[in-house]
DNA sequence: CAGCGAGGTTAGCGGTCGTTAACCTGAAGG
DNA sequence: CCTTCAGGTTAACGACCGCTAACCTCGCTG
């Protein structure tokens, strides 16, 4: 399953525009730098994309794909399966994973989206709704007693609670990500039954 | 207690300033557009602030100064009162009553702080760690088989559990202020003692 | 009422940034 | 061996942006 060949120069460039992006802004971060990130300098970079541009919205399109593609294998996989408390857990522990293993990906992802152009900023846009209201949909149907507005404000607020992984220290700090991924669920469904308990 | 006169011209320009880096970001948004944004233009900033960087670092040095002042005079205020948890309810309120007012503020927070110069950065940061750590003292009271570490982590995840008012929708479709206050303070709660239950 | 400082204005400078143009190179293929 | 082309290079352009300079105009105040 893991890629065992090595990354083409495209998948480096996305990488570390994704890193510096979220380290210091998309507009604090000039394309000089992401060529230089990558060993190649400057204006190279237009051999591979049309423009700054058009890094970041590669990098929105596909986080918003990812998340919500994964969140609906998960919820097929438990097709069979009837208990929705299941369900919410799988889908916590693939945003978990996600917010684990791409940091800087999770930061841009609600940081940077206003600089999108409109058709891209809206097509983000249209994949984070089907993803929250997917969860909004299981999140009922482990706590019925929330209303739907009620189960959006907690499903974005868990986002919330779940996408402080960048906070957390860089790493050495940490008890192990086994550990912070537990850590995280436990808040995770914590927070969500406390929700649903109004 | 509530300020009745008019705000000064400097304050006009802190307020439009900070929403406007919270929407577009601190590069994203020039000079003429915050003098635009309070009726003057360009350069008519100069006579206020030494340059732009200065009203960001202003902005931030004040967020994380009211919060950590805030939070320490409602230490100070239960000090006779022996029970961490009516503590912790208090520091919750006042947290929630800041993300909901300032959201634009509360945005920067977390967003902007890069873009300071090191003094103020430091100064900045030394101030969110100390918040932080106030926060972690309280929480540990009240869930004492929580160690340093994992009551830390508990404390950041919380904050951006709290923190996700930006993204709670426009003020219209939400439940009310009391209602979204209520449901963010029983999730954070939810969230520790589920953290706590290691 | 003269003078002056607070708080504006517009013009413009210097630097940076995204992007394009023009050119180079090495490997693959007929 | 010649051609082609992917993937680089450097130079430079045009736009924008933060900031300064120079100037203006009130409302005070001695």
């Amino acid at each position: 399953m893991a890629r065992t060949d090595a990354p083409t120069r495209r998948e480096q460039i996305l990488k570390e525009a994704a890193r510096l992006f979220a380290e210091r802004g998309f507009h604090g971060v000039g394309v000089d730098e992401i060529g230089a990130a990558v060993g190649i300098s400057g204006p190279g970079l237009y051999r591979h994309f049309p423009g700054k541009d058009a890094m970041l919205a590669e990098l929105l399109v596909g986080i918003s794909g990812q998340l919500l593609t994964g969140a609906r294998r998960r919820l097929a996989e438990a097709d069979g399966d009837a208990r929705p408390s299941a369900v919410l857990d799988s889908l916590i522990e693939g945003h978990i994973d996600f917010a684990l293993d791409d940091r800087p990906l999770i930061t841009l992802h609600d940081r940077e989206l206003d600089r999108l152009r409109d058709s891209d900023r809206k097509l983000v846009r249209q994949l984070q709704r089907q993803y929250v209201e997917l969860w909004v949909e299981v999140v009922r149907e482990v706590y019925p007693a929330l209303t739907e507005p009620t189960a959006r404000s907690a499903v974005h607020s868990v986002f919330g609670l779940l996408n402080s992984t960048p906070h957390l220290g860089r790493a050495g700090t940490l008890p192990g990500r086994g550990a912070t991924a537990a850590l995280l669920h436990r808040m995770a469904r914590g927070a969500f039954a406390a929700a649903g308990s109004a």
